[in-house]
DNA sequence: ACCTGAACACCGTTCAAGT
DNA sequence: ACCTGAACACCGTTCAAGT
């Protein structure tokens, strides 16, 4: 897949970190896997890459830069602050096992700036003053992220029969507990284990978030 | 530390490890390490943990276990749901770089478990349909583990020293970034690399969920 | 049942050397 | 400037063996 103009571009490394991370997970992610992908020896990284950390916060990044922020726009402050975290959220769930990396670097990577300013912009609209904003905004964000990195079935195999599998297994799992001592876990089993519709679980997830805000903003 | 009447007690490995993972960081939670701690080969783990990922799953319920439940009330559902939130709370923040852990443990381990169905049955209480509170319940509990995970240096040594370096870092790095592209977040930068006061981070944080909560509650 | 010892495959990383 | 090669310290884990 890497062209070999210039032998090894450290974006192309990236990628296929992200493409192994999606089909195998974070673990399989490796400097020496890496190497093997471009032809090149383990070292070789050291020359783009100062740590492997480096490396797994540029994949990160590169989540963060598949943000599409939405236009600025007049309509009220709510509808804005939800089409923002959507478009955030909607960055994310392609890569649910990978999502975790950005908790750290939003803060840092230039997309991620992009993204807190305008939704602290939004919340200051909205009538936070602008600390109280830079909290609410920052907890919103991060649990918009666990929201990816729990998806149900996140960090399994993404071939279908094997996650159906994991997915029976922890069905089963629920449900042989003993009723009389949790009659809404087991009632809920299959809830709990997979929500019914994927969109639905990330539109209530959104829900909550924005709802909190709401109920947390001053008078 | 260990006590030698049985060579090797599992409790007092996990135990180990959650100190270590405390001070250290979960990259120094080692078999090896641990072995070592227990005058043990490293081989004799494996007759007490199938597994290292079966040993970080029982550190994820040991910290489980610290969860006191309070008692059962007539007291409205939202206040009993803020108490219920806030004990999950408590049992996390004394390790926030081992919090992230009970992520995939809460429906399995049987302090979990207890919270969980305890959880659902008050926004039962509140008007929640069951399937409704198992997804807004899961949810909710997912925000706040991140929100321990994510506590301002949760990452860094628990040195105060080390700790406080860190911080001034962070903050410089915020504060030297163009104010015309982002006025909120150099604005803003002492309250997003650190909240003035962390009991107020954390019932912001619960405020949040509650709020939320509250927000999505079926008429 | 519980622990040891030696070995294997695989890590991240260093250092000196090549071009 | 960019990559190689050999080496080091450290992983998790297997297998066979001890008691």
């Amino acid at each position: 897949m890497p062209t070999l103009t210039k032998r090894l571009d450290p974006a192309q490394v990236v990628d296929s970190a992200l493409e192994l991370a999606d089909t195998e997970g974070l673990d399989a992610v490796t400097l020496r896997r890496l190497a093997q992908l471009h032809e090149v020896t383990p070292m070789a990284l050291y020359r783009h890459f100062s740590d492997k950390l480096d490396l797994l916060n540029a994949l990160g990044d590169r989540l963060l830069a598949d943000i599409e922020l939405p236009e600025p726009s007049e309509r009220p402050w709510e509808e804005r602050l939800r089409q923002m975290l959507t478009a955030f959220v909607a960055a994310l769930r392609p890569h649910p096992r990978v999502a975790g990396l950005t908790l750290t670097r939003i803060l840092i990577a230039e997309p991620g700036l992009e993204m807190a300013e305008r939704t602290m912009e939004i919340l200051v609209d909205g009538g936070f003053d602008p600390d109280y904003a830079a909290e609410v905004g920052r907890q919103s964000i991060c649990s918009l992220i666990t929201l990816v990195t729990t998806e149900p079935g996140a960090g399994e195999d993404p071939e279908p029969s094997a996650r159906e599998q994991a997915l029976r297994l922890k069905r089963a799992t629920l449900s042989a507990l003993d009723p009389k001592r949790y009659p809404l876990i087991t009632g809920t089993a299959d809830t709990l284990v997979c929500p019914a519709s994927t969109d639905d679980y990330y539109s209530l997830g959104i829900d909550l978030v924005v709802a909190g805000i709401r109920g947390v903003r001053p008078a």
